[in-house]
DNA sequence: GGAATAGTGTCTCTAAGACAATATGGA
DNA sequence: TCCATATTGTCTTAGAGACACTATTCC
């Protein structure tokens, strides 16, 4: 009656197992395309993929080969599902310690033709700079970045299209309603550099307005003025902002906050 | 170099795979203490847990006994974790066609003692009538509905109280955020109908004062109003709403939808 | 001074919130 | 008639949006 006792007699053989777990990253990263100094950024968010080699890294023909996917990999032992997303991220990317978030489940028996695979899909929020783009790894014949307005027109590798599709869905939905916005931003921002990468996601007149957003990010009760100007996107130096720690819910049934 | 030829050549025991993958689901209903008559409704969210049995279906001891439960069980051939959490659920409450969406994966190792079982966590949304909480199936001793203020203070299984955190903190979110709260409703409603299923999970002033909710809710772009009224919340016959089919976004930077 | 971005001064108008009053129909 | 719920009238106030204007600094 002891749990060992109920342990010993367990036949854990009883039901079917996948036959692969696996975690796959949609790694977001926003390109400023800056118009010279003394401007604000010109932003547009962008996803990266890699295009599947035609051999594999022990040189076999590889399955859906030179179709572009999501990065990915199998979890392995001793780790869950996000933190093999996490180390895999680190190791295609070399970057660590950035937003991540399990946004999905994909395990339709047939979606990959080797097995039952299950792929834990996540999202991830990485900063520009950090994305060295180093290619060829593995079984990765190229590496590129496409703006989330182009890459549904690509040749995508096994269900990656719906994969893409909700995480595309998954963070304009979070850019909005939560504040990971600021995981594309420095600790210390300006309003045009928040807008911008809003603007990426959204084209309400009330976040286009120079002024109204301007003014209206004085009044957010998750966002505070910080000490110090800068001068990075205008001659004229620009009052700073940052996030304050707070968990925001905005009913769709009222007004405030 | 042909997808088969591929397939022949990929061994597929390279990596470790799950000992158990299965589904759970966090069955909420909301129980309305009708005060009699003409009354609008009192209402109260629950949650269905189980209580896994002394011996398990072979009559062996059974691991966690006695402790409080989410119900699920393992997926099967030939289906998705979502359509095992459906499956389930109609075997368990005999109730099919409700509300169900995968809120997360709880796949630490060590979260089984059996090995490493992954859970695929769902909430469902269960009309009240619709459960006759059939006890003693299977593994499970007892099945209870407890109000969501109680549910934690229970000895649950596993790794079940993270789960039922999330769980919560999912529907309330949902609850305010989207328009799921029409899966508590009939397709007609009356204003204090939804105002009772929000004021399960919020105490928003803008929501609980009758007035502002009776007006705003004429101006809601995704609530519009229906033909006909009814006498079943008060004397007074009531104006009659419905959810219109649509996508809603609420920024936290406007003001607007 | 010109150009470009940041920000303020006001005005209008909508809508939220508070309070009071009215409407309905069963007991 | 009384009561409970639903609903409207109306006032005050906050704030969104529009437009014009000012501020800063590099060229």
């Amino acid at each position: 009656m002891s749990n060992d006792e109920a342990l010993k007699k367990y036949d854990i053989k009883k039901y079917r197992t996948p036959d692969g777990y696996t975690s796959d990253i949609c790694v977001f990263t926003i390109v400023s395309e800056s118009d010279g100094e003394y401007k604000p950024p010109l932003m547009d968010l962008k996803l990266m993929l890699i295009q599947r080699a035609a051999l594999d890294a022990e040189g076999n023909p590889n399955i859906e080969a030179s179709k572009w996917a999501v990065p990915g990999g199998f979890v392995q032992d001793d780790e869950s599902a996000f933190e093999a997303a996490k180390r895999e991220l680190e190791e295609e990317t070399s970057v660590s310690g950035v937003h991540m978030k399990h946004f999905g489940v994909y395990d339709k028996p047939g979606r990959d033709p080797r097995g039952w695979i299950i792929s834990n899909a996540h999202y991830a929020i990485v900063p520009e700079h950090s994305l060295s783009l180093r290619k060829a790894q593995d079984d990765a014949a190229e590496v590129d970045l496409f703006s989330i307005n182009d890459v549904l027109n690509l040749d995508l590798a096994f269900d990656h299209r719906e994969i893409i599709e909700d995480a595309i869905k998954m963070i304009t939905n979070d850019l909005l309603q939560t504040t990971v916005a600021k995981n594309f931003l420095p600790e210390y921002f300006t309003y045009s550099e928040l807008q911008a990468v809003l603007k990426t996601v959204t084209d309400d007149p009330a976040i286009a307005s120079d002024q109204s957003f301007s003014r209206k990010i004085k009044t957010l009760p998750f966002i505070r003025e910080a000490e110090g100007k800068t001068s990075r996107t205008s001659k004229k130096p620009t009052q700073l902002y940052t996030f304050v720690e707070m968990d925001v819910v905005k009913p769709i049934y009222t007004a405030r906050y």
